[in-house]
DNA sequence: GACCAGGCACATC
DNA sequence: GATGTGCATGGT
C-alpha cells in the first residue's frame, strides 16, 4: 500500500508542483490562519490576516492586548468573525496562562502532549490542531481535511464512516514519517480538491464509485491515473 | 440567488 | 455515537 500512496503523491507533485505551504511569515501567523481558514476560502483569510498586519497586531503580545470585539472586526472578511475571535482569544489565553506567552516553549513539548493541549482549547479541533502541529511547528503529523475525506472515500480507500483518526492513521502508516512529505502531500490534496470545484462538478452529485465517471469523462484524463490503480 | 469554502461546538435523540 | 444546526463573509 505504501508504494501506492507514494505513487499518488508523486503524480500529484509532478502535475501541480510544490505548493509552498503554509503561506505565512511566522509561527503565529500560521496558527491564526489555521483558525481563520476553518470552513472558509483562503482568499477571505488573507484579507483578515492583512488587516491584522496593517494594525501591527500579528504577534501574541500585541494581539493579546486587543479587545475581542475589535479583533472580530479586523477578521470580519474571514467569516464567522465573532466565534473565530473567541477561538483566537482562547488560544492566547492558553499561551499566556500556561506558557508565558512564548511560542518557543510550546516547541519543547512532546508531540502527543502538545496535540492534546491544542485539542483542549475550545475552537481547535483535530484538523486545526494538526495544521498547527505540521505547518507551524514542523511536527510529523498528517492533516486530514474535507477534500482528503471526499476524494479518498469516493475512490474506495476508506469507508464512508471512517473517523478522522482512522483516515489519519491510514496515511501515516502507509507513508514515511517525513514532515516535508506530509506537508506537501496535504497541500497537493487540497490543490486537487480545488481543481474538482473549479470544474463545477460537485462530488455530492455522484454516488460512491461514480468518481470513475468524473475522472475519466474529464477533459484532463490524467486525473484518472491517480485513483484507477 | 444558490452554492461553496483548507471546521468546530453544542443540542438533542 | 450519530445526526442536525449555528456560525458569516466573499467568490463563482
Amino acid at each position: 500500500m505504501e508504494s501506492l500512496f507514494i505513487r499518488i503523491y508523486e503524480r500529484l507533485l509532478t502535475e501541480f508542483g510544490p505548493q509552498g505551504w503554509w503561506p505565512g511569515d511566522s509561527v503565529f501567523e500560521i496558527i491564526v490562519g489555521a483558525v481563520l481558514t476553518q470552513n472558509t476560502a483562503w482568499g477571505n483569510v488573507k484579507k483578515a490576516i492583512n488587516n491584522l498586519k496593517q494594525h501591527k497586531a500579528l504577534t501574541p503580545p500585541k494581539l493579546y492586548q486587543i479587545p475581542e470585539k475589535t479583533l472580530a472586526e479586523w477578521i470580519r472578511p474571514a467569516g464567522y468573525f465573532n466565534i473565530k475571535a473567541k477561538r483566537i482569544r482562547n488560544f492566547l489565553e492558553f499561551l499566556f496562562n500556561h506558557h508565558g506567552g512564548d511560542l518557543r516553549r510550546l516547541q519543547g513539548l512532546e508531540l502527543p502532549v502538545l496535540r492534546q493541549s491544542l485539542l483542549a482549547i475550545n475552537g481547535i479541533g483535530p484538523e486545526t490542531a494538526d495544521s498547527i502541529l505540521l505547518y507551524a511547528f514542523g511536527r510529523p503529523i498528517f492533516v486530514v481535511d474535507a477534500y482528503t475525506r471526499r476524494i479518498f472515500r469516493r475512490h474506495g480507500f476508506i469507508s464512508e464512516k471512517a473517523s478522522y483518526s482512522e483516515i489519519q492513521q491510514l496515511f501515516m502508516t502507509n507513508l514515511p514519517q517525513n514532515v516535508d512529505l506530509f506537508n506537501e502531500f496535504h497541500a497537493l490534496i487540497v490543490r486537487l480538491g480545488k481543481e474538482f470545484c473549479q470544474r463545477r462538478l460537485r462530488c455530492e452529485q455522484f454516488p460512491l464509485n461514480a468518481g470513475v465517471y468524473f475522472l475519466t469523462s474529464n477533459r484532463k484524463p490524467y486525473l484518472s491515473e491517480f485513483f484507477s490503480v
